[in-house]
DNA sequence: ACCTGAACACCGTTCAAGT
DNA sequence: ACCTGAACACCGTTCAAGT
């Protein structure tokens, strides 16, 4: 066929077809891309130098809505309390768009702009609060495992275990509880947000 | 060559040479299993229905060295703080035996018997503590987040941020005190469930 | 019962050939 | 510059054939 007059592919377009694929599929495989794009998959190596690139595509997407607040100079300062809830809620919500993305992140670390801007942020309003640098890389950390955890709670699947004979009478009663997915991992997300808050300003 | 006299596989073997692959290499495939064990690929199939019972092997055995607390009956209780600290504590231990295998095991949930026994012990505790239904089921997954985050950022490669012209000062000054892992992640699962008891006690 | 060898469908990637 | 088709090495799995 040759080269067409306009492009048929761009990285922008390999990402979105990737995006869709997982949120469909929970993967996504280089010949189910290029089938999706119409093209055959040798041409996507015109764009991106392999799947492990795509992939870090779909990493800076995770992150790309990560709204900070905007603080105004002439306004009061927030509690910190407020402004790290605020960031937290925002990495999350960016980062839980696409749950089934997720588990194909946790082998490396989020390593974009964004993640950056963001670190930066949580790191001046934590020191600002008081806390010295060793602590506020440990709530950086934590907040972290609380997005990452919370994340990819929203797509595992429903857990079998109400039928195992092994439940004893509370664990079943607290699982009864239980609202399906997201909810399921939103309430437990705001629930340790405002545990780990509290408990860091004792 | 046909049947040997003593079988050379058996299940427990196999899960034995993948975890070491997974400890050395970060993964494991059916060959490079087989070329372990020195047999064939096709001879794994009579032990094992395939890669992902494989998988499910290994899972248990991330769970499988959880130590729960014994409560001698003729003892007075334990303040729930410190029971629920030294399950915490050993789940993770656990856990991060091995913790280049956490990463292949984040698409679905631990559904082990050591893992339910576990959980049924938090919960018990934690009902003993006053805690609601709902509330022993956040907590647990608080927990469960924690260990998971904690676990995952041990085999997590040393971040390259701090070359990043990105950072800011604040953030580099607290990326400037982590230690390496895994010390680092210790840390910070230690400092996170200190923070987690103090905020549930408010 | 348990190991083997051949075979199958699939994957990620390369590269010369086309326009 | 960008898509194609053929090719390569690799993967997980099956199954008849051997003992």
């Amino acid at each position: 066929m040759g080269r067409p007059r306009t492009p048929l592919l761009s990285a922008d377009r390999i990402a979105d077809a990737a995006l869709e694929l997982v949120n469909a599929t929970g993967g996504f495989t280089m010949p189910a891309l290029a089938a999706r794009l119409g093209v055959r998959p040798s041409s996507l190596y015109n764009h991106v130098a392999g799947r492990d690139a795509i992939v870090e595509l779909l990493r800076e997407r995770a992150m790309s809505e990560v709204e900070l607040p905007s603080c105004d100079p002439g306004q009061p300062p927030r509690p910190w309390r407020e402004a790290v809830a605020d960031i937290a809620r925002s990495y999350r919500r960016s980062y839980s768009r696409y749950p089934r993305l997720i588990p194909l992140l946790t082998a490396y670390p989020v390593n974009s702009a964004s993640a950056i801007t963001m670190y930066n942020t949580l790191a001046v309003t934590l020191v600002q609060a008081g806390f010295d640098h060793a602590d506020t890389l440990r709530v950086i950390t934590l907040i972290d495992y609380l997005v990452l955890g919370s994340a990819l709670d929203v797509a595992a699947p429903e857990e079998p275990w109400l039928a195992s004979a092994e439940v004893g009478p509370e664990f079943a009663a607290a699982l009864a509880t239980a609202t399906p997915n997201p909810h399921r991992a939103d309430d437990a997300f705001e629930y340790g947000l405002s545990v780990l808050l509290t408990g860091l300003e004792a």
